[in-house]
DNA sequence: GCCTTAGTGATAATGCATTCGCAATAAAAT
DNA sequence: ATTTTATTGCGAATGCATTATCACTAAGGC
């Protein structure tokens, strides 16, 4: 049987409240602020737990480990920052993608990637 | 000084005779046809070399290992066959993917993949 | 409160792509 | 042909994310 713990809780909290897809370590770093004795090990573990159970999404963009959101939040795609990493959700999509596809092909389905900078790192730059 | 090596250009035409973006496993059974005792280690050097002097590209996808395609296609993005794994290029753009982001956040780039079944795998569906 | 056992922390182990070390090979300049 | 040295083949080594091990801890049913 399933048992709530600190931990857990700590973790599912630390995804939901970032509201954007984190890191394994970027998991970590948040979840200690409510557990401090928190180790990574643990929080791969219940990563992978919470993905099985529906409650958290594996995100994968081009190039990097694989990050977690929270599930049910519709169809969207990703924003990475290029200055701070940190990706972000966007909705939206531009649809009508299969026409791209070569004759033959069947789409089923798409991911879309945005680069660029952050509002937080341009407002930074702008100080600077 | 380069030197002009049978196993340089047998990888070099490997990657142009795919069309395509070929893992350096792939690029080491293709290039193997024109010269048998290739190594591994010698097609990861030379996709670096060929990279570094811009003869090729290094194309990431989602949750796989860089792939090389020969430079100098142009804008476009990528199709990946969810049965045999294959990745192809596809040509055009659906364009104005600014407007998804969220306000105040800069868009430089983007990267977009199509998931589903190629040609060839569909057509082999068929007959079975 | 007690018991059972899922869960945890710390660390070692694993898996895997990629790179390195080095003796042997072969371009290409002389 | 000889010499120089970039390049190769092979296997060992590396780096890194993730997973396994195992003794210990603490949910939660009784």
């Amino acid at each position: 049987m399933e048992r709530n713990t600190r931990q857990r809780n700590a973790i599912r909290e630390a995804v939901a409240q970032a509201g954007r897809p984190l890191l394994p370590q970027e998991v970590l770093d948040a979840a200690q602020r409510q557990v401090p004795g928190l180790s990574l090990a643990t929080v791969y573990r219940n990563l992978r737990t919470l993905q099985e159970e529906g409650a958290l999404r594996a995100v994968m963009l081009p190039g990097e480990n694989a990050r977690y959101e929270e599930a049910g939040h519709g169809h969207h795609h990703h924003f990475q920052c290029r200055q701070c990493g940190r990706v972000f959700e966007v909705e939206g999509c531009p649809g009508n993608l299969a026409r791209l596809a070569p004759p033959g092909f069947a789409v089923e389905d798409h991911d879309i990637t945005l680069y660029g900078r952050c509002r937080e790192c341009l407002s930074a730059d702008g100080k600077a």
